[in-house]
DNA sequence: CCCTTTCTTGAATATATGTTCAATTAAGGG
DNA sequence: CCCTTAATTGAACATATATTCAAGAAAGGG
């Protein structure tokens, strides 16, 4: 039998996330990997292939988790508009206590790469997709609670409340105040309540 | 006298954001902006001083203009409600077409490095600051004209009205279908119109 | 205890890229 | 027609950074 690898690859790749999102794809430097991970060059290099293909695994976990986390909200007990509005509001929280001016990782990534790298652009179009999809659910759980027009498409509306919050993951960026993201919120629920005009 | 410049700096400028726009700033190299402007980097150097400082004037002109777009919808005639949504029905049209796939240069310059630059940061969020007061005198307007309600704050509704911009150009970059970014505009319309729950 | 296999190390390589600078070229006043 | 001033040129420089690779180190089967 031949030598075990000596790290952990979920662990790995959570170090390098936190590089990535804090400095983006393209000024993180692999020596910075290599300090975060405790890895050597060699090694990231024979375990991922190469920057991108580690930085692949990032995104992808990151993703992962994110849809698991919208999965596990819709099992959760509650009205489905009150979720909604979780989630917009848990942002809002992030935002005002500063721990999200780096915003959300995928949309850095999609403005920084989707440009100049398909594989990139095609990954976080799945993502873009997907995620829409699990909104879209929520917002036929509210229509069935009766609190969101059962008329109205599910997945166009899905597809605002996301608009939605990828701007503030833009807008969290320049430090808005409170009152601005309370808005957006009341905003985006207004949008969901209202029957078509 | 001394020798004069060959160069006009406006379309210098104006060349150089092409290719911040299209290539994003990281991966813009000084070699692309010689062969974009014609200028040599000798007196690109001379003239902003560095990469960077030549940004800064393509970030200046393109907000610049931007805000001036908004000043003169401002006093075009019509009514300011159809006016927001121009603005963000022509978004759409952008987004629809692929011509914004490179999305917003102000939203990629701010991901992409708002988190490492002060002076970009500080720009964009001045920049940010005064495009929503141009957006709240639009909704100011839309108040006396009867078609938003006038006892909500307009700086908050103009916010909303912003997140939503962003989020497109954000949204644009995973090339959409037409009838999300439809139901986007019909979403922000109707959370300016309704009233506070 | 060897021997194969696989991992680890970290210096070396190749390359790209921001910036500088000395030489050259215009512009025009005295 | 000089001579000062300033712009232009493009090669040279310094540096950073992604990637490779040969040598050394565990792991465990025979």
């Amino acid at each position: 039998m031949a030598r075990q690898a000596e790290f952990d690859r979920d662990t790995v790749v959570t170090r390098a996330t936190a590089v990535f999102w804090e400095r983006g794809y393209g000024k993180t430097s692999v020596g910075d990997l290599v300090t975060a991970t405790g890895l050597q060059p060699g090694s990231l290099y024979a375990a991922f292939g190469n920057k991108k293909g580690l930085f692949l695994e990032v995104i992808d976990q990151y993703n992962r988790g994110f849809l698991a986390r919208i999965g596990a909200l819709r099992e959760a007990p509650g009205r489905s508009i009150d979720k909604l509005e979780g989630l917009l509001q848990q942002v809002v929280e992030e935002a005002v206590s500063g721990d999200a001016e780096r915003g959300c990782l995928t949309v850095n990534a999609l403005l920084e790469m989707s440009m100049h790298d398909d594989d990139i652009a095609e990954r976080l179009r799945n993502h873009n997709a997907r995620l829409r999809k699990a909104f879209a659910w929520l917002v036929k759980d509210a229509q069935t609670e009766g609190d969101v027009e059962a008329a109205r498409d599910a997945n166009e509306l899905a597809s605002f409340v996301l608009n939605n919050l990828w701007g503030m993951r833009v807008m969290c960026k320049s430090r808005p105040d409170r009152a601005s993201l309370d808005a957006i919120v009341e905003g985006v629920l207004n949008g969901l309540r209202r029957e078509t005009v």
